[in-house]
DNA sequence: AACCTATTTTGACACATGTCGAACCAACCC
DNA sequence: GGGTTGGTTCGACATGTGTCAAAATAGGTT
């Protein structure tokens, strides 16, 4: 690891943002473009994974919407398994995750999770 | 497919048993069971396809909750993909379908919906 | 340092899925 | 009947996805 003090350490993160919330529309307003089709379905997507949804729920209802890997992995699929499916909740905004010490927290992002609720609740009044 | 009161002939569902509504507990209430996980996933899953929500999006926002097919065609695809999808939302619960003379017509099932929205919307209010 | 545990990444595999054109079925109209 | 329009099914194809074992990374302990 080249630490140059003289180099200016460059640290380009990604800067994974959750894009804005007011994602969509409920389902039954009108009918969604092809952009927000595209966002919506990938949040749905990543719940539409037994799996996926055991964990997340895992982690939901664990105290504070927070759970350690290791206190999750338990749904029957090997530990990479886990970790990939961790990986895909988090990409779609579903969960974020912070390290400490040993140990990675998963922690649920009740802002999205509230979104697709609303756009499904509300449709649901039809 | 929390529930098929009337799904119109074609069963492909291997129906499990008929467990009313009451689907699954809020994602935060407890983990999910294996059981619970696949039968939820596949309702999620139907939605997790930005075509299948612009469909579904389309019959929900039309009159009454129901369109007909050639009214919701225009959405980028041919209409042997919008019929297959039209299949799997149908085989998720979460549209049912009648013809009536020339035209088919398919309607939101708005129990299924409203189920789906409960299981995220008591989550979110964490 | 060497070792251990927790978690992620890599590489490979089988299987599921979205898509299309062509063929097919269903209802209407000449 | 023959023809036309609406919609589904069939067959094939490329791509995506879930899974694992093995290797790699991160942090702690001794």
């Amino acid at each position: 690891m080249c630490q140059n003090r003289f180099m200016s350490n460059t640290e380009l993160l990604p800067v994974l943002e959750s894009e804005a919330e007011p994602c969509c529309p409920p389902l039954d307003e009108r009918p969604l473009t092809a952009e927000e089709a595209e966002r919506t379905a990938r949040m749905f997507k990543a719940l539409g994974d037994p799996v996926r949804l055991r964990l997340f729920s895992a982690v939901a209802s664990h105290r504070n919407g927070e759970a350690c890997v290791c206190d999750i992995s338990d749904v029957g699929v090997s530990q990479p398994t886990v970790s990939h499916h961790l990986k895909k909740l988090k990409e779609a905004g579903l969960l974020s995750s912070e390290r400490r010490g040993t140990w990675v927290y998963y922690r649920v992002e009740p802002a999205v999770l509230a979104a697709m609720g609303a756009i499904l609740t509300k449709a649901a009044s039809v």
